[in-house]
DNA sequence: AACATTAGTTATATGCTATAACTTATGTGA
DNA sequence: TCACATAAGTTATAGCATATAACTAATGTT
């Protein structure tokens, strides 16, 4: 990398680094690029040498924030895979809940509302959403087709028309894939998504006394449904 | 009502109408006074005398849309109150995805991330977001306590420490309203959000061919293990 | 040393929220 | 009925945002 090419990533980072704290601090709307630029020394429009627009600023941080969160969950699949699976996907979905809590920007960005005006560029998005997937997909993999665990009971009676649609990306990713181990992961991740959804944004404030325990209580549980 | 006050209403009325349409074209972010009122041929300013900024205008916004989402739930209660408990929880979990899918700016008024820089005001919203859980308790404690259905088993084995905190006005709604009834509509109400969440926000998209049919579905599953 | 590229600058258009100061319409009490 | 108060609107303006245009200074490259 040339010498430039390193200052212009330093520079690309450091507004970055600025957006999020800005974020952080008055909420995802709050993002300005007059002020980044502006703290950093410059002048507002010298930003748009680095990003095109506020939204490819955006853009940006949410891919970002998608490989962050897809990072540490295969780092802690990976650091406990050596241990029977229920534990290894109890400690992944604990990273789930520990990351939203640690990074709630960040996960608002991937999952929460649509930004201010901003129209997501799926084209971008779309394929590193599958990465937080993959996973937990891959643990269940490892249940269902390497230990041969029992399907729950719960895939008995699916109606026909109910048939999972994997996009191209996770076919590519894993081809032996079953559609009952995708069904599986989709309706623990919804479960626990909605947990996680309600505590970050508050909308449940009074109603839990300890809502970790409660998280822990609702994995063990669902693991319990998954016949883990 | 005097005469001036019935035509303040009238515009009122408009302004939060053409705000909500506004909404819907360019999410939640593009609201603008300006617009409105250049729409409603009069000047910007003119529209601080009715509501006194734009927070003020979304949190009346957010407090409508708590009360029609609870309107929506009651009315399918009430309509299917003679019938077995399952059926009315089943027909009023439907009205909760299908309130959501057709008003998809309000149910982001209320569960989405807060607003572009709007600092909610917890005390006015709060006491009505008691008012979309209630119904789905009424017919839990309908289930457990008239009916005396058996607890689910997944009460058997909570740890101690967790407790529901019931708000004051849940309290005032339903004193006699047992811890249980209320974590399991808890456990419920989660479950479904998230489903619900991710439909909605279009997160999902690819991975399921047919979000009515899982939801369905899934709200079977959820009242068999509550044991209705 | 000449040139191209990159990175910055200032000036400006446009749109937003919000306030201030002023004007006109509407309703009410003496 | 008329004077007055209140309500509802106006324009002007401050301040901040995104974004573009046009220009300049710095940095590499040939």
């Amino acid at each position: 990398m040339t010498r430039r090419a390193k200052f212009r990533q330093i520079t690309i980072d450091e507004i970055k680094s600025l957006a999020r704290l800005q974020m952080a601090e008055g909420g995802t709307a709050s993002l300005s690029l007059n002020a980044i630029a502006k703290h950093m020394g410059m002048s507002g429009p010298a930003l748009y040498r680095y990003f095109e627009s506020r939204d490819a600023l955006i853009t940006a941080l949410i891919v970002e924030a998608y490989e962050a969160l897809a990072n540490a969950l295969e780092e802690t699949a990976a650091r406990f895979a050596d241990q029977p699976v229920r534990d290894c996907l109890r400690q992944v979905l604990l990273t789930y809940r520990r990351w939203a809590l640690d990074h709630p920007i960040d996960f608002q960005l991937i999952f929460g509302n649509p930004i201010p005006g901003y129209q997501g560029e799926e084209k971008i998005t779309a394929p590193t959403a599958g990465k937080v997937f993959a996973p937990i997909l891959k643990i269940l993999q490892r249940a269902y087709q390497q230990e041969n665990r029992p399907y729950p009971s719960f895939l008995e009676n699916l109606p026909p028309q109910l048939q999972v649609r994997l996009s191209h990306s996770m076919r590519e990713f894993q081809p032996s894939l079953p559609e009952k181990v995708v069904y599986i992961g989709i309706v623990g991740w919804y479960h626990i998504h909605g947990m996680i959804m309600l505590e970050l944004f508050n909308h449940i404030q009074p109603l839990i006394s300890d809502p970790a325990t409660f998280y822990s209580n609702e994995i063990e549980r669902l693991m319990d449904q998954m016949n883990l």
